[in-house]
DNA sequence: TTTTCATATGAATATGTACTCATATGTTCA
DNA sequence: TGAACATATGAGTACATATTCATATGAAAA
């Protein structure tokens, strides 16, 4: 067996502090989207200006397609919005939440080197 | 072919104000870790208290070696320390950007539901 | 030293997912 | 209406990874 001595006290603390699990899961999921380069480098591009799906594509050097699945992943969860003109479709970030989430990631890896 | 009109000026701009690659990527990998239920339950049962091993086993239900394999992928990335104690090993969240990092996705969830 | 306990770890498996390819949708212009 | 363009999307594939199982490591007690 993994484990004899006993913690009980410390577990029902923890345990009553912890939030649900589909609060956590829900957590997970939106970091699971920053966790993909393609999905930050897309979300970046769009901090100062709105692009169109091909210019972003040509931006990162990948396929129209391969952008567009992953826009409709980041719309899904809301980080991006988009506006049609004409054939062409503009996205761009939702909120400022991105802006913060993505500068505190930065914050953490920077203090990491020194 | 998928795009004909012209961005050139966009592209230069916005390429320019774009990190490195390598930059992106690490940002992503932290990200990654963030990105999984059991990572982020272990990170926020050490919020308030350090934690051995079985312990945390025992409050997620989860086996001794899965939280064990997940520890050292936060370990790695510097997000836990442990020490020991004879036979126990005490692990605990190696400074305060997990918990404003945490903080930060709530946020945007909370809002996300209003 | 041998046994027991707490944790770590390598290999295998099962599941998730990013990208590609082909094609569909929707818009503009001739 | 038909052709060209911009984007979206379903299916398939290749790769990453979370968990399990068996076992190794390391410390304390008998």
């Amino acid at each position: 067996m993994a484990h004899d001595h006993d913690h009980k006290e410390l577990l029902d603390k923890v345990r009553f502090e912890l939030p649900t699990d589909e609060l956590l899961c829900d957590l997970a999921d939106l970091y699971k989207i920053f966790g993909d380069t393609t999905r930050i480098k897309i979300m970046y591009s769009l901090f100062e200006e709105e692009m169109c799906v091909c210019a972003i594509a040509e931006l990162l050097g990948m396929t129209q397609s391969a952008i567009s699945h992953q826009l409709k992943i980041l719309k899904d969860a809301n980080l991006v919005a988009n506006r049609r003109d004409g054939k062409t479709i503009y996205y761009h970030l939702s909120d400022d939440h991105v802006r913060s989430i993505i500068a505190q990631g930065f914050e953490h890896l920077v203090e990491e080197q020194e």
